[in-house]
DNA sequence: CGGCAGCACTCGACGTTAATTAGTGCTGCC
DNA sequence: GGCAGCACTAATTAACGTCGAGTGCTGCCG
């Protein structure tokens, strides 16, 4: 869309949406012109006003009301007006004191990173792990627990662990275990699960000619592994009693919507992984992701990865009128944050 | 509480339930009499029904309303009148279907359940995962990592599996580590987490006259795994949506109320917590566990277990007009499945 | 010609009143 | 003791008037 703006009318939709953000009620001339001095009349601003609300950025809920911002308002207002400022000093001091002195796997940091966005932001905050077939193999355990059960723990590079427990007919020793291990760290360190798969099948094919038993089993043991996979997406998400504080919530059914989109995690999987490819901060604004059922609710989001291998992403949900001028660079930095400290795990 | 109902007071007092189980609505007398073929008058019912309002058994929201079953009503009822029959065979049959063919460690049996739970009681399901401190333990296994970095994977009995990684100083090959496994796994079989806890103290004493650095370096590392341990109680909950269905919340704030419980989940563990030693299904209604900030709702749960020994307890949190007789064999069969699983599990 | 004071108009929010309705408690008869 | 009849009660709903916030438009002024 090729609006062209000036000057006035650029700071008065500005100032009618950090009005919204802060009342979450339709805002009018006369308040505008008191509480924020921009040294014009009421009736002026009036005029502006009706014309923002012809390209469509402002929106009257009722012919005598206020104005209130509509979700290309709010877009116009992201692109083009909103400078991101760096994360204030002491508000990134208060989310790194929250990681200090957590050595652990990657499923606890991410977890704590959903907790940590939600209460800076006061939002809901939402963690997509890294997907299982995106994995990148830093070593490959199988642990004999009983005569016929067997317990496969995978470790991938940023410590992301995965373990199984499978069932087989012939009886392993752990001697037959650690030389499968010996041999399948060596070929498999390194590939992703689908170099994996690729590579399983290859071995199984030239291992026709050796004859080598050892490498038989422990081969039909790995494609056990992985054919068992459910490949399940974990989403942490942390915070969502904050939807309750925002007035804009007050009806049910707009509440019900988000919860269901919230239960059926799949949804939520859909919508970040659209920020998966892209560099920086996402933005989605209501209508936008209408087809997760959340329309009324933005989305700001960032991946985080670790060297140049993007692993997830992280972000905060909240309403439409959502202060995109704090959490914007609170997302940012999150994601930076995160993505150091798997990298730096393993 | 020491009530005599005559048996004319226990029927209406289960008809007035039974309606409003259904209604969520105040039922007056003249629908008693029409919907339940009682064979007495509107205005009988009428004296009966303020006899039970005096025995504290029904409310009147308001003076000329039709009765609502009080908490007390309802526990009443469901202590003296509810006859608790068998499962219906297709419910049954409906549960057992989501359970076949997975072969997987207890988390996910646990998840699943919470599952099943949730969408056949078209409530709220939970489970309370076993506490790490009870776990009994089957297989301690160190795997290395990295230079500094040791994987360490417990196995509990029944399929509970935690990971934790550790940071050492002194480097250690896998087949230190291989050592430490046989000579760990062989005091300390079968222990649970405080059991072993001791152990490892006696054992460290005893080490001090045979310097033995291999046992005392295991040693150390076990003790480094426990005291990195965050105790973190798992619960798992499912078919939070379901609560928008039912009318008695649709204000807000009891609403809020239930969802900061589930958000701080300390205050489910320690709910669910006083079943573990109770056998059979345990219900608590309305005001019961108003500690809990969730009065207005009933808890109807079970321990699971196995052998003897109890492990966590798994229930359905509804509205207090809960259909305890349909629900309340749901969850004493599904606790008994999932002792029975786990116990087959391991 | 852009800005703005003035003014009539609009529409939701709120409070009042009245009609409706579901259901009770009580009285007195069988 | 059971129950028909009746007066009474309180929530619910609709209709109506008032109030106030806020608009759009007109026309004046620098």
């Amino acid at each position: 869309m090729d609006i062209n703006l000036n000057d006035r009318g650029r700071r008065i939709l500005e100032a009618v949406i950090q009005d919204y953000i802060l009342t979450a009620e339709p805002v009018g001339s006369r308040t505008l012109a008191k509480k924020y001095n921009l040294d014009i009349s009421p009736a002026t601003i009036r005029n502006v006003m009706a014309d923002l609300e012809d390209f469509g950025l402002l929106a009257q809920p009722h012919a005598s009301a206020g104005r209130v911002p509509t979700d290309s308002g709010l877009r116009f207002y992201v692109d083009t007006i909103l400078e991101v400022k760096d994360i204030p000093g002491p508000e990134q001091e208060v989310i790194n004191q929250e990681f200090v002195g957590r050595t652990s796997d990657a499923a606890q940091i991410l977890k704590l990173s959903s907790k940590v966005l939600s209460s800076v932001s006061r939002h809901i905050g939402v963690v997509l792990a890294p997907r299982f077939s995106s994995l990148v193999l830093k070593q490959l355990e199988f642990v004999r627990l009983d005569k016929r059960l067997i317990l496969a723990v995978l470790v991938g590079v940023s410590g992301m662990i995965q373990n199984r427990i499978i069932e087989v007919e012939e009886e392993l020793s752990q001697e037959d275990l650690n030389r499968f291990n010996r041999y399948l760290n060596d070929i498999l360190e390194g590939l992703d699960i689908n170099e994996i798969k690729v590579r399983i099948v290859e071995e199984m094919r030239q291992e026709k000619n050796r004859f080598d038993s050892m490498v038989s089993q422990a081969l039909e043991l790995t494609s056990r592994f992985f054919e068992s996979g459910e490949d399940e997406d974990d989403v942490y998400i942390e915070g969502q009693v904050n939807l309750f504080d925002y007035p804009e919530f007050a009806d049910m059914e707009a509440m019900r919507n988000i919860f269901t989109a919230f239960e059926d995690k799949s949804i939520l999987v859909r919508l970040l992984d659209q920020t998966m490819n892209a560099s920086g901060v996402q933005i989605f604004i209501g209508s936008e992701n209408r087809l997760a059922g959340m329309a009324g609710c933005s989305v700001i989001a960032s991946r985080y990865s670790s060297g140049s291998r993007s692993l997830g992403t992280l972000g905060v949900i909240g309403p439409t009128r959502i202060n995109y001028s704090r959490i914007i660079p609170v997302v940012d930095y999150t994601a930076k944050l995160v993505s150091h400290i798997l990298e730096s795990t393993l």
